[in-house]
DNA sequence: CCCAAATATTCGCTTGTCGATATATATCAA
DNA sequence: TTGATATATATCGACAAGCGAATATTTGGG
């Protein structure tokens, strides 16, 4: 990650992005349809969010079956770490975070059993 | 500041904004030329650029003569707080900050002595 | 091989952002 | 009032970001 400050904020500057990233510092592991479900749109839309985070370095995917399951990068420069952290602090119990975390604990169905950073 | 999280990053998602708010951070009050003269550019670019740090919050301004000087709001969230403090943290000593604090730092005839933080 | 499920990618469109330029406003001094 | 300096705003075109919808890809099972 030789990404510059302001490529990370851009990154962290779009909702959907920022929402599929804390739920990933929170509960260290999900899958593409977790994800979906928790934020509530569709499966491409989050898909291709998903997809420039990978593209920034900022997470790692990994196949199991039909599941593709992303996580925060965990070699992340420690600058980029602290400002997840800050915010996950800040506003992980504030809107949309909080509901969104509800609503994945509340999923159906869920392909694994939930595990956590 | 009612500003969601994706909105700060936004903001600090430009190049420009976020070194104004570097070199503010750094110096504690500018005016518009030095920070013009400092990152190098046409002054409306950084004139509309601090409009928008002044509309979402982030950045206070006061007049003094031909002057306007800028400066980061102090009664920020601590989390907006964090954020800009690890940023400098973390590179201020990098290209482009590092630079753009040497530039203002020769600069000519500044309309005062520098005020730091 | 064929189907279904999960995920990824592409397309067309709208919207917003950025930077450059030109112009307007404000302040002060003569 | 005129002029000079500092700053702000308006406008324009280029460009990128974002979204919804449709489609493609991958995997595993029958």
């Amino acid at each position: 990650m030789d990404t510059k400050p302001h490529q990370l904020f851009a990154a962290l500057g779009n909702e959907t992005r920022l929402r599929c990233l804390m739920l990933l510092a929170a509960q260290g592991e999900l899958c593409v349809c977790e994800l979906t479900h928790a934020i509530g749109t569709a499966q491409p839309h989050i898909s291709r969010h998903l997809a420039q985070l990978r593209e920034l370095g900022l997470v790692l995917d990994r196949r199991e079956g039909l599941w593709i399951y992303y996580r925060i990068r965990p070699d992340l420069p420690s600058w980029v770490s602290s400002i997840l952290r800050e915010t996950q602090n800040g506003f992980g119990e504030a809107h949309p975070f909080a509901e969104d975390a509800h609503r994945l604990a509340m999923m159906p169905n869920r392909p694994s059993a939930p595990r956590c950073a």
